[in-house]
DNA sequence: GCACGCCTGAATGGATCCAACAAAGGTATA
DNA sequence: TATACCTTTGTTGGATCCATTCAGGCGTGC
């Protein structure tokens, strides 16, 4: 019994470890592990060889595992490594041409879009559910770029803390200045569709990559902290 | 005892895999290939979990895994994968500017693809030495471009069948035509890093974008037959 | 006093055992 | 005869056990 379904293991050793539990380059034991989360060595044992391929452990030595630790320029790498790979998506979109469904599906998440941010400011549940339609816009882009191969590797990139489309920091303090960073990135959205309609291939790929930085370098020009991961205690 | 070295088992069935002892679609049991490899079950499903996240294969259902067929659609796009990561890459390096011990590395190899090709053809020894080469080239730019983050994206799409740089189909029957393909490749090195130097981050990214399509597009354009993976006999 | 080597302990990797679940086939009933 | 349920079997996931290896400390010899 116990809460151990499957892959469960890996989820949770993943929050442990972006929740700071376990420090960066910290040396990561099984044993330990598996006593902390309940569960025998073995589901812990295969949780590390997929985290180390997600990127968040790495071999120390020749024995064991170490909690890896990203600099911000790394943080900043991966959001750039996401605009590339989203921008190849949407060129190859706008290459082959947007077919009807696919239009009528992103038409769909970019007036959901607008809806949201309709009443002309920011509430805190508006968050996740910005979170939801951005999410379903992006992912709906990347499902139909015509192979799977952009997806995954996107999906790979995006378990680097910080690095996924629907990381965006929002600062419920002030919620005025996020509601603009929104406004901003539901008009990238609608540019990207724009140019996917008009088969813009380097339009659509240039603004997706521009649109990647929103949740970072737009962040610093609004004076707010930049994001920092390594050790800092919030 | 056996030649169960570690990671050995993952390799070796890399291996299996793509010399198509397990056909793309297949179940693949843990059982089963514990015993070709000798082996227990054990590091065979940490291989699975392995081979999983590098996309070689994927989930079957609830239970098991299957291997991951992949079209030539896959393939091309995985090359563009790399192409545009690549072309992140050096544009990266571009605009924070080339030092001398990089600006030198990078003219050994280049150096060292001259003088192979420099004797007017090519010899079926010389296949491997370009590959090194080649690795070396691109390996050094890669690892120069400021984050990790970008070289683990590659390595991870380079897990891909026929995406990895090194990867070029050499046709030991027609090297005359090869050894063209190796002098455009060449060129283009020598190109990258005059645009490097120059600071032409976005002509470097072009450039790249267009010299990984090398191995596939050129292939088509002198008549050979395209990559296909799924089921072919050789 | 320093260095080399051995010994001990701990942690990991591999093998085996047990339980749970899914798929398939057979039988009974409507 | 067809469908539904039950049983059986095979495969996977989890736990535990054994061997191997790496690291650290201590002792002895030079």
């Amino acid at each position: 019994m116990s809460s151990s379904g499957g892959d469960s293991v890996i989820s949770r050793l993943r929050k442990l470890i972006s929740d700071g539990e376990y420090q960066p380059g910290d040396r990561i034991g099984e044993v330990r592990v598996a006593q902390q989360l309940g569960v025998s060595r073995t589901p812990v044992r295969l949780a590390f060889r997929t985290l180390e391929q997600e990127g968040l452990l790495e071999r120390a030595g020749k024995r064991g595992f170490r909690v890896r630790e990203f600099s911000a320029a790394d943080v900043l790498c991966a959001v750039e490594v996401r605009g590339v790979l989203e921008g190849l998506a949407v060129r190859r979109l706008a290459e082959r041409g947007l077919d009807d469904s696919l239009d009528e599906l992103l038409s769909f998440w970019i007036q959901k879009g607008r809806e949201l941010l309709a009443k002309g400011h920011l509430e805190e549940v508006d968050v996740g559910r910005w979170g939801d339609i951005n999410h379903s816009f992006h992912e709906a882009l990347v499902a139909a770029a015509g192979s799977p191969v952009i997806g995954d590797a996107i999906a790979r990139n995006n378990h680097l803390p910080f690095a996924a489309a629907d990381s965006i920091i929002i600062d419920t303090e002030a919620l005025d200045r996020e509601y603009r960073k929104l406004l901003q990135a539901q008009l990238q959205h609608e540019l990207v569709l724009q140019a996917l309609r008009c088969g813009e291939g380097a339009r659509a790929e240039m603004l997706m990559r521009e649109h990647a930085f929103i949740g970072l370098r737009y962040v610093d020009l609004l004076g707010m902290e930049p994001v920092s991961l390594s050790g800092t205690d919030e």
